[in-house]
DNA sequence: GACGCCATGAATGTCAGACAATTAAATGTC
DNA sequence: GACATTTAATTGTCTGACATTCATGGCGTC
């Protein structure tokens, strides 16, 4: 009996009975709900509660707003970038106050990186070996600030999952690789790691370019390996001090 | 020019400021926030306005309010459950809101899926292969509804993600399964395409057992392509009804 | 008739003030 | 010390008002 929610305020029951009416088709993409002030009248509470389980659902994107005459609540319709923003957003969350450690945190985004290498393999375009040629050419300017190298770095594995040629997991799998970014932004990238990093990407491009998955999953593999030591001996320095 | 968003309501403001402040740490897991009180006479806003701020956070489960004396806002412990929770309704949404095919969306879970396989044969405990052994067993009730048979599939493919021993893998590859849900719901089962299903779960506990990973993801192999079979015979039913 | 301007009405966004409900802590009582 | 009562802080809800936004339609001018 953990959450016993005693009496759930009426906000939220409002919130759950509309979105209930969106998860289950009662209402469709672009319906408009009827204004606030007539669903405060059909649910006999006020006008006040009627827009905070509005916001409720705006917060999740299941709805959108629009002012002035014939605005209202419409319901929305959620693109792959407000899901995938979502879906980062809650996963940083959990990764940051559940004391993950790096290595479970590592392992994972890896594991499931590595479940496109075949499709990529196979579907790769010259547009997206592009992309990711020009994101190895960044990461190798000497000057580079790390927060830098780490955002090319992001880039370079979403134009990776992009090979896939399906949208879904590229949703899925861009969200957890870039969830990882603020685990992956405590690294100091020396001159020397961010060579090896920079070979191992030439690697994946150039296992792509031949469609051989098996290098490919190779350098995945060398990669996570590197990446989880790079991040055991950043947690000793700090141990340390 | 689709989307100006000309004056971001006030509410909307407060928002993202407070989640500004729990993202980036300002604010811990715990911190109580000002009361309601404060906060609108801190930022200038009223009462109201500030609510549906704090209701567009509770929604995102960043916060969780308390009635009562020396109760308030207090930033919320993210668990993997309310993480999943939310990740679920996000992609449900997103898949259905999108024209996915089933062929692209079978395609992508069963990616991801795979990507447990190599772990989960390494890791599996008999507490696990047990779960997965009762769940074949409610699916090959003669008499079991098609919503039944569907939750126990996801049920045994729950275990088998869980199988590979790192949570934050089960929390994504749980997610991505429990969306497919609905997709897989339309899809009325025969007697004989469970028979099917129930020998493909068959070889996958038996392969787990053995650890031998080739064997277990030959049979999600074939699951997919089956699956998808599946899938398409249901859609060209209604076509040509 | 065509064009531009403005009033109108419907809707959301915001505010102020009030009261109800809840709950932990302080206080009183035995 | 154990138990009942009061108290104060805080969220939850309601009411009524006003501000702001914006599509529509009417009006006047050319």
């Amino acid at each position: 009996m953990k959450n016993q929610t005693s009496t759930p305020s009426l906000s939220a029951t409002l919130a759950d009975t509309i979105r209930a009416d969106i998860v289950e088709g009662r209402l469709l993409v672009g319906d408009r709900l009827p204004s606030e002030a007539e669903l405060a009248e059909q649910h006999g509470v006020s006008r006040a509660t009627v827009r905070e389980a509005l916001k409720r659902l705006a917060a999740q994107s299941l709805i959108r707003t629009e002012r002035g005459a014939f605005g209202g609540a419409f319901v929305n319709h959620l693109s792959y970038e407000e899901a995938r923003a979502q879906q980062v957003t809650t996963s940083t969350l959990l990764l940051g106050m559940n004391a993950i450690s790096f290595q479970v945190a590592c392992e994972a985004r890896y594991a499931l990186e590595r479940s496109c290498t075949s499709l990529a393999a196979e579907r790769r375009t010259d547009a997206l070996l592009d992309t990711m040629r020009k994101e190895i050419e960044t990461q190798s300017a000497p000057d580079l600030s790390d927060e830098a190298f780490c955002a090319s770095d992001v880039a370079f594995h979403r134009a990776l999952v992009d090979c896939a040629g399906n949208e879904v997991l590229s949703y899925h799998l861009a969200g957890s690789v870039e969830a990882m970014q603020p685990l992956m932004n405590m690294i100091t990238f020396t001159a020397r790691s961010r060579a090896e990093i920079i070979d191992l990407h030439r690697a994946i491009v150039s296992g792509l370019e031949r469609r051989d998955v098996a290098s490919v999953d190779r350098a995945l593999a060398t990669l996570e390996a590197y990446t989880i030591t790079l991040g055991q001996s950043v947690l000793k320095a700090r141990a340390t001090r």
